[in-house]
This record gives structure tokens, sequence and C-alpha cells, in this order.
DNA sequence: GCGACTTTGTGAAGTTACGCACAAGCGATC
DNA sequence: GATCGCTTGTGCGTAACTTCACAAAGTCGC
């Protein structure tokens, strides 16, 4: 029953909002704004301002009735709640474009992830310097993870070989993997995974586009029939 | 009551899975699979048994009992539903290393998308070939679109120019966006979006990496006092 | 063709998430 | 220090999603 640690457990749904929030929030900070109030930071994130309060409740109540959330603290609350307080140590594994994409991309450091190592098995792309990182053999690995205690892999490789990827990062203790390739992959319990499939979003689009297509010659049909079977 | 079209409106969670059914009844298929039970399925996606089984049901009763789904046909049925039946043309906005790894991503052709152009605005970079495709200045985007009768458009461009970005993709007349800006962009309404922020996986994953973290703390406290209470 | 076995399809219960609506709390103003 | 206006925090009804559990429907061997 002490007073503060025992509250936890954030809902999945809210953990997977609170990165967004992060991000609004830290640019209206940039932009000098002080204070928020969950209406705003909802029209912001376009989602509802009751789930917003919701969501930051979780974390405690750190608004002011009348007035909203400082933003500073609110970003401070957000940042320790996801663990960003400190630095994360990532290797990314695969050096093609999805790897060098990753290794520029911005999100990562100003967020506190830092890029111990890119790794790839094929020696050509070896010894490459890609975004101001070396490319190591995927030999190495398991040195550098001990090493700079790293807890996150990223893999970025072609799909057959990421299950390989999996593997050589659970066996040298990663244990939170980050899975660009469009497969699933296997690992003990205890390791996390999350896949991002940048070809499963547009088939998510695709399906309400292909909706929006159908939908639009049904409401022609039944305007040139004037008959009111638009489904067959 | 026309027996097989009027059944529609499929979850968006189930949306959201059918990309990930049709990637692994893929590879099955490819491997000379025939045939495929919702249990084998469930254990590929790493989900319920009884959660596949509803979803394929979304899109009617493909199944026979005693036996399991027909590969072909499932693949069929779930490709026509996300509307892969025919070729998408998509556009790509931004030849940085993102926009790059995009067009060299194989999923995105295999399954039905064809990359119709990738566009930047810095001169350097334009005429330049990536992949295969020739990168284009932004100003062409509207003439390539029409002409293509591009819907989709993704948006790899830095955070900053992404709102641009998706405003000249309007105005040229896509009606579905695939956002990888971290940036929330803003559309007229019947324009979909969907963002995909990298940095936010990374995100999601070190809040858990966190959480895995204080209970073990935790629990080491606990086991060197000697008490109960191990949810403090 | 009958019985044993398998696997689907789906009601119904259980779980999680959403959003309304409003009391409670805070600042400002007089 | 009382009143007013604004915004938070949250109880609660509703909706969406998940999972269980089992009848229905099929195969297979004899």
């Amino acid at each position: 029953m002490s007073p503060h640690r025992s509250r936890r457990r954030i809902p999945d749904a809210t953990v997977a909002r609170l990165p967004i929030y992060l991000q609004l929030l830290t640019e209206q900070l940039e932009r000098g704004v002080a204070n928020i109030s969950s209406d705003e930071l909802a029209t912001l994130a376009a989602v509802n301002a009751a789930k917003v309060r919701k969501d930051l409740s979780y974390m405690g109540s750190y608004g002011t009735r009348g007035v909203g959330y400082d933003l500073e603290y609110l970003v401070y609350q957000i940042r320790r709640e996801l663990g960003l307080d400190h630095e994360w140590s990532i290797v990314i594994l695969g050096a093609g474009h999805l790897g060098q994409a990753l290794t520029g991309y911005g999100g990562f450091s100003e967020r506190g992830y830092s890029i111990e190592g890119i790794f790839d098995i094929d020696d050509q792309k070896v010894d490459v310097t890609v975004g101001g990182v070396r490319v190591r053999h995927l030999d190495e690995l398991p040195q550098v993870v001990a090493q700079r205690s790293v807890s996150i892999g990223v893999i970025a490789t072609p799909a057959e070989s990421a299950q390989d990827a999996a593997d050589r990062l659970v066996k040298s203790g990663v244990t939170s993997i980050l899975n660009f390739a469009p497969v699933v992959v296997n690992v003990p319990l205890g390791i996390s995974v999350r896949r991002v499939d940048l070809s499963v979003e547009l088939q998510i689009l695709s399906y309400h586009e292909q909706r929006r297509l159908t939908a639009a010659a049904q409401l022609r049909a039944v305007a040139g029939e004037g008959v009111g079977n638009a489904t067959a």
C-alpha cells in the first residue's frame, strides 16, 4: 500500500498514446508554451479530451483544475513513465536501406536512444560508415551488447534473416526486440517483441480505400437504377 | 438480402490482423501446403485460435469443418477483402534514407503496390535513380498523380515538411496517406491518414523494459527483506 | 452407412477501452 | 472571503474486442 508505486499498471492503449502526447508536448514546450489544457492536447492529438485526462491520470494527477497541466512537469512525468529518463542503448541489425534510414532517423537519439552499433553479415557492408556509425560484422554483436549493456535490438534485415537475427539478439542478452522484417519471429518467454511491418499499414489503408470505392460505386448504382438492392 | 455481399463491416482490429494472416498464409502456400486449420494459423500468428476463426468468418465462411481452410482460396479471399486483387498506384514523398528504404522495400511491390514515383523538393536529389526509380521534383506531383491515377501517398519527409507534403498530396487528389514523419498532419474530412512513427514503437518497448527492470528490483528488495508484500 | 474423431462457426460471457457528464477544486475578481 | 468561470478527475453506461465452450458439420476407417 505504499502511496506512489502501487498506482502502476497502465492500460496498453494508453501506453501506445503516451509517446504521441510526449511528442506534441515537447513541440509546444519548444515553442515556449508553459501550460496546456486537456482540450488543447486532445485537439493536437486528434483524440477525445476525456481520454487525454484519463490517460494522464494513470500517471498520477498532475493537472491543476481551472488551469490545465504544467507542460514541463507533464513531459517529465511521461518521460519517466516510458523509461526515457535515462539513456537506452540499442543495436540495429541489418545495414541495408532500412537499417541506414533508422540510423539516421532523428527521433531515436532525440528521445534518449543511443545507437551502439549497426551490424551486418555481408562483408561488403562491414566497415562502411553510415550516419556516423561504422558497420560491424554480426559476429561482434555479443561483445558489443555485453560491453555497452544493450537491452534493445532492432531487426532491419530481410525477412529470411530475421529469425537468425532474433536468435543472435536473444543469445547476446537483449531482452526487447523491434522487428521491421515482415515475419513473425519466435523468441523465448520473457523477451518482448514488437513488429512493425511497413506494408501492413499500407494494406490497412487500401482496405479503407477499397471500401470507399465500392461504397461510391454502390451509391452511383442506386442513383442510376433507382433500385434498393445495391449490394448484389 | 443478397447472400454474400451484405455481410460487410469488418472490425478494425480484424482488418489490422488480416495482412499478417495473409503473409503467413502466402508463406505456407509457397511451401506447398494446401490446407490449414485455425489452430495452425493461430500458432503461426501467435494469437488465439477462436480469434482467427472469428476474423476469417467476417469474410464469409470458407472453412470446412473437420478439415480446415483451403489455403489458396483463403489467400484469395483475404486479398480481395484488402483490395489487393488489383494494383494500387502509390507515390513516395521524400527521397531521403527512409524514402529510399521504402522504394526498395520488397513488401510493397509483392503485394500489388506499384510505386509510380518518388519525389523530393531538393534539386540535389532530383534525377538521381533509387531502386530503379528516378527521383522527380515535387512540383511534378499533381501531374503524375493524375496521369497514373494514384490514390495513396506515402510521406517520408522530415517532420517539418510533412504538413506541406500532405497538403500537396491532397491537392493532387490522393485520398489515402501513410505518414512516416513524426508529426500529426491535418487533412480535410474524407482523407484517410495512418501514421507510423518508428520511435513510438521503441518507446512502447522501453516502457515494458522499464517495468521489467523495476519489477525485478522490487523482487530483489522483497527477497532481501523476507516480506510477503511483493506488490508494494 | 455408422461411429469416432476433427475442426469450424458462433452464442454468450468476460475483458478492455471509450466517452459522457458532472462534482470537486482552483484562480481571479470584487 | 464569497462568487464566478474554467478545467480537472472520475464514476458509470456503452461499445468494441477477446476468449470460452460447444453444437453443427464434415472426414475417415471399417
